[in-house]
DNA sequence: TTAATCACG
DNA sequence: ACGTACGTGATTAAC
């Protein structure tokens, strides 16, 4: 049988419009013309041809007159008209289709989801065809059959709907959507259904009386207010009954084999996404154009033809994204007069001719680990551009495209053996040189500037030193464990194979799903839209069941050890015996670093076993020495929600947990017991995350009404925080940002979102990040100091790693008072806060010793 | 390539 | 009624 996708092309077209309108200032080209909707648009029809590859391909638009309105006029009353800016964008969205080589259909007076319904029905009568429906309107669930899916688009992601899975989910026939909506109406159409009844009562009723008639039919058995509100609503439900229904005779000749779909007319499409410029989709479809570009360069043979004037940029460009085992494949130089290409064999002389000018660059940091050499750049345009929001963490491509730039991924470059790349690099090389006084304005301009000359500049010498220093790794202390651990894993396998009566994957989750919640039932649990979920915290749920629970969680447990850190780790260590991870500075939003390849800020702690890993990390000098952060979140939010209570706690050198555990249970803090401790915690941490009752009473496993009493307690108790809470999330709609301590900003645009659940992100986003960023702003700052202080003293001591509130030092014996002193007085001192910054200290012969 | 899971602060 | 705690990266299975 072969696929017809059917897709509801206006449903697509509102969903773009309203998904991006929210701000007031919607994407336009630079002639000004409304072009939001029609990206979305794109976007997802080229989603759906990638993710479905139909066959046979309509598109349907509603159009003209609508008999639903003829004849009830209250049908979608109340609406706000279309706006001229989408209704604008709809005549081009066809002439996308036409360039694309998909065919549409829009026949008054029926809307698109009669046309689906009427070419469904048709697929459905025919042996050689079914349907595949896209839409994000659950109205046209109605239509599934065992013939025909529906593809039901979500904010994120989508959900697959046949027969079965839909019934599973329902609880109902699809067919009984219709009921559904008979029933509880439709508040975005205004259909009205029956007053008082919403989903659930609606679904109750459906579930037990299987359809709108037998409910009316068995209606002296339905008791109370529902049977009244049944009975008083009785005409509304048949009327909407009527409206709900989709229309499956529209009269057109549905012939597939028109609708076959043969690809896009490239050139007819080029030029309409340029003249809407739609540049990262033109880049889909322009296989190689960067050669098409003017591009003037010298190809340097000699150094000594290099004339540069006082402000350059350089841009470097290497063989592997991991350049800590990358070689060069060139560099360009642009200045105000020229752009030179630099042969890799030159790259490292040249470099030195920058020495007494202004320096740009793009990832200064890549470079000071290539070619170890000591650069003194003045502005880097990778920080730039992540400072304003850019996205410009992977390379400067991106960077180079969200500007309107059409040249080569980094990736295809690759393929081609960096073909070209003359050509290529010194287009970046004058992209850097063109563009950073722009990046520099909006620094300026939005009070950055501090950030990144004094923290984010200075710190990229700090990471790149730590970066190269690397952690010295030794395998041995894990062998043993090694061995337990792979013994243990086939002893376990074998036990859970030997309880479930079948060998399978453990480690599948679809396949350990069936096993347990289906072949063994042993509870109802929700479903991934894979499967059903078999997470830890669903698993934990019902380990009293059976064993077996106990059994995969230990199996998970130690696979995971096994795969990620005894196994992965060993494959990261390089010719000298060290681990040279990479940290990112651009990548996260509030400010933190993250580590990769591999990551080594998530090396197991929590549990003493998996902790036993860290004796593998092992110091080049003497010892490893910690030295980390007493709870500087909750310090942070005492000092920026101005909290007396808290800031008299920590002044006082108290252990916060203990004395908010005392306060929101109302006793001594001499009779808090360690249950009261744990609990008061997760409310703080709760807090600093914007938690809600339930969010806790899941993870403390109590009932919602007890973890609201928690925090009401708190709030009571700490007014100042409840108040900073509300004010931050107050200004972050105002703004549509929010900043650190230091002025790090955070956009926030899911404040600005349509939809309830995004707009709660947002202000958990607000609340967290000034906390968070702060904190890290603080550690990047107490960083910068300790390794110039380091340097200062001449010490041989290197730091090699920093998890958020942790600094790790490969240190020397005779060197450690000397540390200790520069720490304390370093990551202390960095800023004056109302509440004191404190460090503990941990010296040990390994990393797990240093505890 | 994406989703599910689980490691960290 | 909504939908349910912030920020990350690696591995594996399944698409």
């Amino acid at each position: 049988m072969k696929k017809v996708v059917l897709v509801d092309g206006n449903n697509l077209l509102f969903r773009s419009y309203f998904a991006t309108a929210y701000s007031g200032a919607i994407m336009r080209n630079s002639k000004g013309f409304p072009t939001n909707a029609l990206y979305g648009f794109v976007g997802m029809i080229n989603k759906i041809i990638a993710e479905e590859e139909p066959v046979y391909m309509m598109v349907a638009f509603d159009i003209g007159k609508n008999f639903r309105k003829e004849k009830f006029a209250f049908y979608k009353e109340g609406r706000n008209a279309t706006p001229e800016d989408l209704k604008m964008q709809m005549p081009m969205a066809r002439k996308i289709l036409d360039a694309m080589g998909i065919k549409y259909l829009e026949l008054a007076p029926y809307e698109a989801d009669d046309i689906i319904g009427t070419f469904a029905k048709k697929a459905e009568s025919d042996d050689d065809y079914y349907s595949l429906i896209v839409s994000s309107d659950k109205d046209l669930l109605q239509l599934i059959s065992y013939e025909t899916e529906v593809k039901l688009l979500k904010q994120t992601g989508f959900i697959k709907y046949n027969e079965e899975t839909f019934k599973a989910d329902y609880g109902i026939e699809p067919i009984k959507i219709i009921d559904l909506k008979a029933l509880m109406g439709d508040a975005s159409d205004n259909i009205p259904g029956v007053k008082g009844i919403g989903e659930k009562t609606a679904l109750k009723l459906l579930q037990e009386y299987h359809s709108l008639d037998s409910i009316y039919e068995h209606i002296d058995e339905i008791k109370g207010k529902v049977k009244e509100k049944l009975i008083l609503g009785k005409d509304s439900a048949y009327m909407s009954y009527e409206i709900a229904t989709i229309y499956r005779e529209v009269p057109i000749n549905v012939d597939f084999e028109e609708f076959l779909y043969k690809g896009p007319d490239i050139l007819k499409l080029k030029s309409i996404y340029e003249e809407l410029e739609f540049y990262s989709m033109l880049k889909n479809i322009i296989v190689n154009n960067s050669k098409t570009k003017e591009n003037k360069y010298v190809v340097l043979s000699n150094l000594n033809d290099l004339v540069l004037d006082d402000e350059v940029a350089f841009y470097l460009e290497v063989d592997n994204i991991n350049y800590h085992k990358s070689k060069i494949v060139g560099m360009a130089i642009t200045d105000k007069n020229n752009t030179y290409y630099i042969k890799e064999e030159l790259v490292k002389e040249a470099i030195k001719l920058l020495k007494d000018k202004k320096v740009i660059t793009y990832d200064l940091k890549k470079s000071l680990v290539v070619l170890r050499e000591d650069i003194n750049c003045n502005f880097d345009l990778m920080i730039a551009s992540y400072l304003e929001d850019y996205d410009s963490s992977e390379d400067i491509v991106k960077l180079m495209y969200s500007l309107g730039e059409e040249i080569i991924t980094y990736d295809e470059f690759k393929k081609n053996d960096f073909n070209d790349k003359e050509n290529i690099i010194t287009l970046k090389s004058k992209f850097i040189f063109e563009n950073y006084k722009d990046f520099q304005d909006k620094i300026i301009n939005d009070g950055q500037v501090n950030i990144l000359n004094d923290i984010e500049m200075p710190l990229i010498y700090v990471l790149a030193d730590m970066e190269i220093n690397g952690f010295k790794f030794d395998i041995n202390p894990l062998l043993d464990m090694k061995k337990e651990i792979v013994d243990k894993i086939s002893e376990i396998s074998n036990e859970i194979y030997e309880m479930s009566g079948e060998v399978f994957n453990i480690a599948s989750p679809q396949q350990l799903g069936v096993v347990l919640w289906e072949k063994l039932a042993l509870g109802k649990v929700g479903k991934t839209h894979r499967g059903y979920k078999t997470d830890v915290k669903t698993l934990q749920k019902y380990s009293d069941k059976h064993p077996i629970i106990n059994k995969v969680l230990e199996y998970r447990n130690l696979t995971k050890l096994l795969n990620t850190y005894i196994d992965g780790l060993p494959t990261f260590v390089a010719l000298d015996g060290k681990i040279h991870t990479i940290f990112n500075q651009t990548l996260t939003r509030t400010g933190r670093l993250s580590s990769m390849e591999p990551n080594l800020q998530n090396i197991p702690a929590r549990e003493e076993y998996g902790k036993q890993i860290r004796r593998a990390f092992v110091p080049e000098n003497d010892v490893i020495l910690s030295a980390d952060y007493s709870q500087i979140e909750l310090r942070m939010l005492a000092h920026i929600s101005n909290a007396k209570e808290l800031i008299d706690a920590f002044n006082n050198g108290e252990d916060i947990h203990t004395k908010v555990a005392a306060d929101i249970n109302g006793v001594a803090t001499s009779e808090v017991t360690k249950h009261m401790r744990t609990m008061a915690k997760a409310v703080i941490f709760g807090i600093v995350y914007g938690i809600s009752g339930f969010g806790l009473g899941e993870n403390l496993n109590i009932s919602r009404k007890e973890a609201n009493d928690f925090i009401e307690k708190y709030y009571k108790f700490y007014p100042g925080v409840k108040n900073y809470m509300t004010n931050i999330i107050k200004e972050a709609y105002e703004k549509g940002e929010v900043k650190t301590l230091f002025g790090r900003i955070r956009k926030i645009n899911e404040l600005k979102d349509t939809s309830f659940k995004i707009r709660s992100m947002g202000e958990r986003m607000a609340l967290n990040t000034p906390i968070q960023g702060s904190s890290a702003d603080i550690m990047k700052l107490a960083m910068i100091e300790v390794y110039k202080q380091i340097k200062n003293n001449n010490l041989e001591s290197k730091m090699i790693l920093q998890i958020h509130d942790e600094i790790i030092i490969d240190a020397k014996n005779n060197e450690i008072e000397k540390l200790k002193e520069i720490l304390h007085k370093a990551m202390e001192g960095v800023v004056k806060l109302n509440v004191p910054l404190k460090i503990d200290i941990n010296i040990g012969k390994n990393w797990y010793d240093a505890k």
